[in-house]
DNA sequence: TATTCTGGTTACCATCAGGTAACTACAAAA
DNA sequence: TTTTGTAGTTACCTGATGGTAACCAGAATA
């Protein structure tokens, strides 16, 4: 999920983009915020990811220096996430793109139809 | 390359995400930037992009509102794409990401050998 | 007359992302 | 004894992604 010629590029911005520009980090990296929190809340928060998915993201991003696995040694396991410094210093980027998006973004008109098409994230997101 | 999950989610940041969150449209917009660039050009500058998919992406990024295309009624035919007001909101996005992966990129030993092994995008991005 | 130039589009094909279901270990509870 | 719970991993399969090459118009140039 990587994208490993982005990663390989020796512009900056290019293998940053290659490192966290998919689908899936920018959002767990929002889910999980200031809090620390367990791989189960995770996939049950995050919308429509599956485990696989999941564990493959989180593995990227502590490879990469963004979060923090904490493993108990106990049965059954417990394992916690937070993000680092590394981490931490990106939640204002996706502040601003939320900003960027609500400032942006094309206001649906009242009462359309697709709106009921929208899947309810609602609770999780 | 949009994902129309996310686009369809009812929330923002969601949403956000599915619209500009791939590895083409933040490399492209940074591409772009503040000026006035043809079709040919983008092809060329953007790193081993192909004509099918940098022609997907530019007309997705006019669909939403990031980007505006100006055709000309010539032969042969010129087309200019410029970021619109929303795109030119984005660019101080991209600038703080590239600020944090400064910051906070693992810089690698000096003399490392797979150095070599980085494509060259100096000239381009 | 043949070639070039531009901004795409199309068909075809290979690769890859990502989903599902089954499986792991081991302890505690039922 | 069977079930439950956690945090994954693995094999398998399908649909999406993205690359390549060919093709288009129609004027200008050689």
């Amino acid at each position: 999920m990587r994208d490993e010629k982005f990663c390989a590029s020796n512009c900056s911005f290019t293998r940053a983009i290659g490192t966290i520009g998919n689908k899936w980090k920018p959002i767990i990296l929002n889910v999980i915020g200031t809090r620390t929190i367990r791989f189960g809340q995770l996939d049950s928060i995050v919308p429509l990811i599956s485990r696989k998915v999941l564990a493959e993201q989180l593995k990227e991003l502590e490879e990469d220096g963004l979060l923090e696995r904490l493993a108990y040694k106990e049965l059954p396991p417990r394992v916690e996430y937070k993000l680092s410094e590394k981490g931490l210093a990106f939640l204002p980027i996706l502040e601003s793109i939320k900003e960027w998006n609500c400032k942006y973004e094309v206001a649906p008109m009242p009462g359309e139809a697709d709106k009921k098409s929208r899947i309810n994230y609602a609770r999780t997101v």
